[in-house]
DNA sequence: CTGAAAGCGCTTACAG
DNA sequence: CTGAAAGCGCTTACAG
């Protein structure tokens, strides 16, 4: 059996309560007794009985956590969700509540208003996909100084004293899609394009960086006719690739690097072209899924949407239980490739 | 607040006792009392809180899962062990012990003998990497009978009533490999081989049957030109590979779907032929993130060890500590490509 | 600063 | 067949 508290007591000469205060830094205890009962509880290999904590937190206090997400519309987040809702289930089991809230697109002035939103309620933690904007950073310093925990997840924010950061690595998430168009051209002379969101979003930029960088260093024999930003949308992205295509007629591959596939998609097969070009695009929404299976789409980079949900939530809902911090200040979800036997 | 025993309780005007017992099919319940008291649980959206039953389990009984691993020398289960020891830790702090055995390679006596020592010790239940033979069949339905639960992971075996199989269907996996070679044709004409370990095993065969399977019907450029059988030694591999290479000259790329994968590659590497061929394995041993680092791996196809492992034993003891089985008797893993960037 | 005690939700030996 | 009660390991309001 594992060491309990009761048995710590018995060799520190010390009542539970005392020990349950000096073991999780509680006020209230003379600092030489406190010192005492962590050695002995360290010597012992004590580990708190988590199912027990839970259970007794349930008498008093209920923890609360607030999930921010700029996923109205956006399928890419349907999988995130999933994870922070199963979370939520779990954590609710053991006393933590959550609310979720949305806003569309990444607009810094609706993510503040809902995240003071949040302030007001008296939340614990907040779980967001932060708008990487001067005004959102200062905002979140200000509930950290309040005692609000913050974990970001899917994409980062700088300059905020947060908790930690659970997402892919965007840089490596471009190596790999960068390798994947090098795998595919067999050492041939390729020409392709890339298609963004917006340079002005970090993680866009650090995916096409990564792009680019495995190109150069590993596949010389490729090269990158044209960089389009189509601001997540489908008929900008459709206009967009169908100038390309007329533009371009020796265009070999495309990759898709941010939303707005759909309209991508549509202008490549209008213009007949959806057998002869290479096509690799980032995530795994029905879009994608779809046109991989029917042959369009050649392979798709993914970052584990539904762990970046579900550790997010589950970090701060441990934290918020036991006070533990996690490790690593920066969880890295894994970056893999996907075709459509593997969907 | 979630739903608790005590608002069931006074609900249907009888003890907590009582509507434990009708809650989790004990003994000792009147029928009409025991359904009463379930449709009340129904209506009211009853889940038990684990936490709580975990706790008040730990002054009676505590449960004991055997852990049978086919591990000893094959690097490929080092992620699956580390998967098996988290999962471990959790459960013994819910009360539930477990201990793991291991034997070299897929030898049905060993196994046997091992299961049999489990069943001794008293086992609740059983998770293992089966030894596809109708002996291992016979005496694992032979534990189950007795009321041991079974799970399998990584490989299954027919004719025996397991709980669940946690693994990656290895014909999807096939196909996925079959995938990678025909994207990195690039449509060109193509000569590969497929290197296996042996047919007799079954994961082996239906991989070989995805891989097949796909070249054929999406990728009619390229040809086997040799299947190769390894029996999973390094050393058999290194001379197949080196005369395969000598024979066929004009040979493209190496499919290793097995283990033996540091003496293939030597061959190749003494051939001189490391740049030229396009070279695709499974699974994510130290030699082959080695070999994908230097550019010799273009790709391998992966299937989450570490879930197979935490999610094989997680299994049985929530079922241990619950009764719940999982929904689903067969959870397949993920199937998913990893390349030097994404290791 | 410290201890004694109640109680979180559940399970089971015991008594009837 | 059923109920009353003890106790799993922990936390905290209360009393001193």
């Amino acid at each position: 059996m594992a060491v309990t508290i009761k048995q710590i007591a018995e060799v520190a000469q010390v009542s539970r309560g005392t020990v349950d205060r000096a073991l999780n830094h509680r006020p209230g205890v003379k600092a030489e007794v406190a010192a005492r009962v962590r050695q002995i509880a360290d010597e012992l290999g004590y580990k708190p009985d988590m199912a027990a904590r839970s259970l007794a937190s349930k008498r008093y206090v209920r923890k609360k956590i607030g999930i921010l997400l700029c996923s109205e519309g956006n399928p890419f987040f349907e999988d995130v969700l999933q994870g922070i809702n199963n979370a939520r289930q779990e954590l609710n089991h053991l006393g933590v509540e959550s609310e979720v809230k949305s806003i569309k697109g990444f607009d810094a002035r609706a993510q503040i208003e809902k995240i003071e939103e949040f302030a007001k309620e008296g939340v614990n933690g907040i779980v967001l996909t932060p708008v990487n904007a001067p005004e959102v950073a200062e905002v979140l310093n200000g509930v950290i100084a309040k005692g609000i925990q913050v974990v970001t997840i899917n994409t980062d924010i700088s300059g905020v004293k947060k908790m930690a950061y659970v997402g892919c690595d965007y840089v490596t998430g471009g190596c790999v899609g960068g390798e994947l168009l090098g795998m595919m051209s067999n050492g041939l002379t390729e020409k392709v394009a890339i298609v963004i969101g917006s340079r002005r979003v970090l993680a866009q930029e650090q995916r096409l960086r990564g792009i680019r960088r495995t190109l150069k260093k590993d596949f010389p024999n490729i090269t990158v006719e044209a960089v389009l930003e189509n601001e997540d949308d489908d008929e900008k992205c459709y206009d967009l690739v169908s100038s390309l295509l007329k533009e371009k007629e020796n265009l070999t591959g495309i990759c898709f690097a941010a939303a707005g596939v759909e309209g991508g998609i549509r202008a490549v097969r209008e213009a007949g072209l959806e057998r002869k070009l290479q096509i690799v695009t980032y995530d795994l929404t029905g879009v994608i899924k779809e046109n991989m299976k029917n042959g369009t789409i050649a392979a798709t980079v993914c970052q584990e949407p539904y762990q970046q949900g579900y550790n997010g939530v589950d970090i701060l809902g441990k934290y918020l239980l036991s006070g533990q911090k996690p490790s690593k200040a920066v969880i890295n979800t894994h970056v893999y490739i996907a075709t459509k036997y593997n969907i």
